[in-house]
RNA sequence: GCCAUUGUAGCUCAGGGGUAGAGCACUUCCUUGGUAAGGAAGAGGUCAUGAGUUCAAAUCUCAUCAAUGGCUCCA
């Protein structure tokens, strides 16, 4: 007999070589029917799978996320054999769950395979669903294992096989379809009542570029109908914050096939968006001691030469533009920190200068691969709040310290909860990619590493995600569609000053070398605005948005009353509008609440009498009657409440 | 850059080898209306661009450009 303890620490007697299934049976049948999987000490594997030994056991159901993934990894399976049977001969890659269902690598030959084929696919994994195919484990040698797929002529299975060693290797069987895979897997097809083939798109084979491109199917399953339905739903909404809808719709930016691909015009609504924000943190910076600089667009090849840029991008780069008499290279600058390190350069610096911080809204250019491009997310211009801290080795800390206090600062009058702190350290086995010293890499890394511990904040650390010349810490959010992107980075750097040779004369009357900390709380103005819009679904706070209130009056007849509201609320900082067209309020209501501006002041025959203004907010509907400087309070109020970052 | 899909009015989209369609937006007129769409009329398009097939191409073919979903990349 061995001992299952639960997780509510209660102990039950079994005979050596129960299941989970098993221990789920004698708690309820009904228990036993939701198990998809189960975790044994702490390892998550199949219920079906037998424990000889005293052992700590979780069920895990749909509600836990093992159990979803074990429900997915087994849908991959379950879609590989419905494809295989709809297109024999077909060979497969790689096909795991993710955070959102599964997707399988497949190699099509020469079919042509299109989002037409998903419905058949998905009529096929439910007819085999419904046939309750079990999934079965089974521990093959090695080379039994490369006979199969020798004879089956696999050879990406072959190649995965290879890397495996004897003894390790697994198959899996439900059906017709025989997979190398280590599990875990459901217990059989039964739980899978809905299913969704989502999207194709080519994969590269082992994510390796120069190999063959693969078919990655993407799907999704349920138990229910209705959750497959309402996680069409949720997609649906979250299309419509899409940052390039909203875009449009509230016109805040466009883009133009005659201007070029990737290179964002900024309508009249985004700029005033984007220049507020930019007010925000130069007054944040100024506190905080950074004096502001301004550099060209272009620089000189020679710079890039020095900074390393030239031998890591230059190949992929903007091509430089020359001068037409002498025939000089410039770069357009994909980075502000070689005119920053020129600026340093510019005067003798002594330790008494330190730290020395430059800060500049710097437009760069980067050319991204066109598949790349995406919105204001990923774009060919952009403009960086860029700021340089040249310090010495002991005020590192300090100042990579202040400097988190400003993203956090913006993070929080931005209401941006949901973010990730992310460590970028160098590749563990590949060092060839960056430039500067072992030393100098080991000091930068210790930095930030003691910098998170001390902050407290959770972090994860990615290796091989450095820049190439320092490890940064990055600040990471989710887009509308869970898509994750960087937005802030604070990066310490070691190998730039040398190469610049940059220097300070310290209180020893001696030449030492700084460091450089180069830091974007933003980011990108670009990017953080897209972000922005669609964690806000296009209602900018107060304090940003382009129209804070808009003037509705019931009639013709008000239309002097609002001009004198107007004027009051242009002389009290509020930036609004009359809304004069001849249309009725329910229709001017519809309108401006579409345009997500904020405050709505309807003005009548009774406001005009008693000198005040109805008020309804954005989404929220009628507040009642208020003074005007009553509402005017209002708005500062909020502003102030969201501006208070302290 | 690679794979797949898409490109028709300012926007959202229907259509499809034989004279270009709708709704919204826009303009004008009527209406002066109290918390999410008042009514009428009008204007607006070389059907992304270029070539080819055809008596005839927005429609079929090819190329180019751009967008979308991924892959690779991201200083």
């Amino acid at each position: 007999m061995i001992n299952i303890t639960l997780p509510d620490g209660s102990v039950r007697q079994f005979e050596s070589g129960v299941t989970a299934m098993d221990v789920a049976m004698s708690i309820s049948e009904g228990l036993a029917r939701n198990v998809l999987s189960a975790k044994v000490n702490g390892k998550v594997m199949d219920a079906m799978r037998p424990i000889n030994a005293d052992s700590d056991v979780q069920l895990l159901t749909w509600n836990d996320d093992e159990g979803k993934a074990t429900m997915w990894h087994s849908s991959a399976h379950l879609m590989a054999e419905a494809v295989e049977q709809l297109y024999p001969g077909v060979k497969f890659g790689i096909g795991p769950d993710i955070e959102n269902g599964f997707y399988y690598d497949i190699d099509f030959g020469d079919y042509n395979i299109s989002d037409a084929d998903f419905q058949k696919i998905e009529n096929k994994m439910l007819e085999l669903a419904r046939e309750k195919q079990t999934y079965n484990r089974e521990e093959v040698s090695k080379s039994d294992a490369k006979q199969y797929f020798t004879k089956k002529g696999d050879e990406y299975k072959l190649e995965l096989i290879d890397e495996l060693e004897d003894g390790q290797i697994t198959f899996y069987k439900s059906g017709s379809f025989t997979d190398l895979c280590r599990g875990p897997h459901l217990p059989d097809t039964s739980p899978i009542k809905a299913v969704k083939v989502l999207s194709l798109a080519g994969a590269y084979w082992r994510g390796d570029e120069k190999r063959k491109q693969l078919t990655r199917l993407y799907g999704i399953t349920f138990p229910k109908k209705k959750e497959l339905d309402e996680y069409l739903e949720k997609l649906e909404e979250a299309k419509k914050r899409d940052h390039r809808k909203l875009g449009k719709e509230l016109e805040l930016f466009t883009f133009s096939q005659n201007v070029g691909q990737g290179l964002p015009l900024w309508l009249p609504n985004g700029a005033m968006v984007r220049e507020r924000l930019e007010q925000f943190l130069k007054k944040v910076q100024k506190d905080a001691g950074y004096y502001p600089v301004i550099t060209p667009h272009i620089g000189n090849v020679n710079l890039y030469k020095t900074s390393g840029h030239y031998d890591k991008y230059g190949a992929d780069s903007f091509q430089p533009i020359k001068t037409p008499i002498e025939g000089e290279e410039f770069f357009l600058k994909p980075m502000n920190c070689p005119h920053h390190c020129e600026i340093y350069k510019s005067r003798p610096v002594s330790y008494k200068d330190l730290p020395l911080r430059l800060a500049e809204f710097g437009t760069v250019y980067r050319y991204e691969q066109s598949g790349e491009l995406h919105g204001l997310t990923r774009v060919r211009g952009f403009t960086q709040d860029d700021a340089h801290i040249f310090c010495t080795p002991g005020q590192v800390k300090d100042e990579f310290k202040a400097v988190m206090a400003i993203v956090m600062k913006i993070f929080k009058a931005l209401d941006f909860k949901d973010f990730i702190v992310q460590i970028s350290l160098r590749d563990q086995e590949d060092r060839s990619k960056y430039i500067g010293s072992d030393e100098n890499w080991d000091k930068a890394e210790r930095a930030i590493m003691e910098v998170a511990e001390e902050s407290g904040l959770d972090t994860i650390i990615e290796y091989g995600e450095a820049a190439f010349y320092g490890p940064k810490m990055d600040f990471m959010v989710k887009d509308a569609l869970g898509r994750k992107w960087q937005l802030g980075t604070i990066q310490v750097d070691y190998n730039l000053p040398e190469r610049f040779q940059l220097e300070y004369t310290g209180s020893d009357n001696e030449k030492h070398r700084p460091v450089m900390i180069h830091r974007a709380p933003f980011g990108s103005m670009e990017r953080f605005v897209a972000v922005l819009i669609e964690h806000t679904s296009g209602k900018f706070p107060l304090w940003l948005t382009p129209e804070q209130a808009i003037i509705l009056p019931i009639s013709e007849k008000y239309q002097k009353y609002a001009e004198k509201v107007l004027k009051f609320l242009n002389n009290s900082e509020i930036r609004a509008r009359i809304d004069d067209r001849s249309e009725k309020t329910g229709r001017k209501i519809r309108d401006a609440e579409l345009k997500r501006i904020p405050f709505m002041l309807i003005v009548g025959e009774k406001e005009e009498e008693n000198n005040t203004v109805s008020v309804r907010k954005q989404g929220e509907g009628d507040l009642g009657s208020f003074e005007m400087q009553q509402f005017v309070e209002l708005i500062e109020k909020e502003i102030e409440t969201a501006l208070d970052t302290n």
